[in-house]
DNA sequence: TGACGAATAGTACGACCGTTCTATTATGGA
DNA sequence: TCCATAATAGAACGGTCGTACTATTCGTCA
């Protein structure tokens, strides 16, 4: 009972472990199984089928996302504080060995409707959900003017990300953390105040 | 000589449709040569290898992408128009049924090194230049402010640019198109004048 | 300690992958 | 028109994939 769950934890932290860096789709039991030093049968016991294990590692993903990044950028104070730590746990997370987890499988996801993309779709909504909760809390604590849409607020947040992410790993431009970061802080700015409506 | 030029032509317009859909590297030439009408290996002896396939595809996307996009949008006149055009046009491409190519190659391809990763950078290089520039040319016109940095605008333009993709194509949200536009007049707004420095 | 059930290994299957080799067909210039 | 050659087809290869079935080993509780 207790041996089984045992083992069926570590499978999953290698599992996303490699996910991170082949992806999702591209991970196959008999290289998780090679990795992990259990039979491919073994493996494959844990899981019923190659589509739930998939989903168990989307949400393994989000189990570790919760713990990393939002737990503790929660734990700072309401408001801009919490705003700022929320982008700058992100940018830590984003710069593991394969970049960002939920990145990489969304493209990897977005045309292939199934469960595995359901949990995804799931857990990048509750992602930016909670960068849309952290404007509106800092709208009303003050900090960000109160005509702000905290949709658009995270909207404009999550595009800084993809852009520092594509522009990190991909093109590997060592400016990239520079920019994603003076991208936010003129997000933040134009949030405490309207934008100058010049023309 | 324009016989298998002819075919090879029509391989790459459908390679290209179905990687669009299907990932560069998730398309197989088995596919590819049943959706032809060709045998495999009747197919295959037009690149030689896989990877060389790959490399052809992102070229065809490259040259329907300048095609479509670029040679449209460098029409207008210089200056933000031309800034304005560039996006919009990149908006249009970007709703094609498997969302733009570029974006979703780009996840396949980022930890996958070889020619088809470089082919991919170069394209994406060349597109974020032409953003680049055509910023540096608006600041010369006049229209947007002397101090601003061509390379961050196109930074930010691009990070809009896959916040938009996200929410289409992944997140499914209806709203996606106006919140990026929204994004875009944010970022020539405060391009044309400083952003507040408010604190 | 013994036995029962859970956990894991072993093996095999059919499908598809990229690639190679050889044969056939089509094309275009002398 | 004929023929060298380009273009395409066909069959087969070793490999890996996900999955099913059966056998073996192990952990746990009476």
């Amino acid at each position: 009972m207790a041996k089984g769950e045992e083992t069926r934890q570590a499978i999953l932290a290698k599992a996303f472990e490699l996910s991170n860096v082949i992806g999702v789709a591209g991970l196959s039991i008999g290289r998780l199984a090679e990795s992990t030093g259990l039979s491919k049968s073994g493996l494959f016991a844990h899981f019923g089928s190659k589509e739930a294990l998939e989903v168990a590692v989307v949400e393994e993903a989000s189990r570790q996302f919760v713990q990393d990044v939002m737990v503790p950028a929660l734990r700072q104070p309401r408001g801009e504080p919490r705003v700022r730590a929320l982008f700058e746990r992100w940018l830590a997370w984003g710069q593991r060995p394969g970049g960002c987890f939920f990145v990489g499988a969304t493209a990897e996801l977005d045309d292939r409707p199934g469960l595995p993309r359901d949990a995804l779709v799931q857990a990048c909504k509750d992602w930016i959900d909670e960068l849309t909760k952290a404007a509106r809390i800092a709208i009303s604590e003050g900090h960000f003017r109160k005509d702000l849409q905290p949709e658009q607020f995270a909207f404009e947040e999550y595009g800084v990300m993809l852009g520092a992410h594509t522009f990190l790993k991909f093109l590997r431009d060592p400016l990239s953390l520079d920019r994603a970061r003076e991208a936010f802080e003129r997000l933040v700015t134009t949030a405490r105040s309207h934008a100058p409506r010049a023309r």
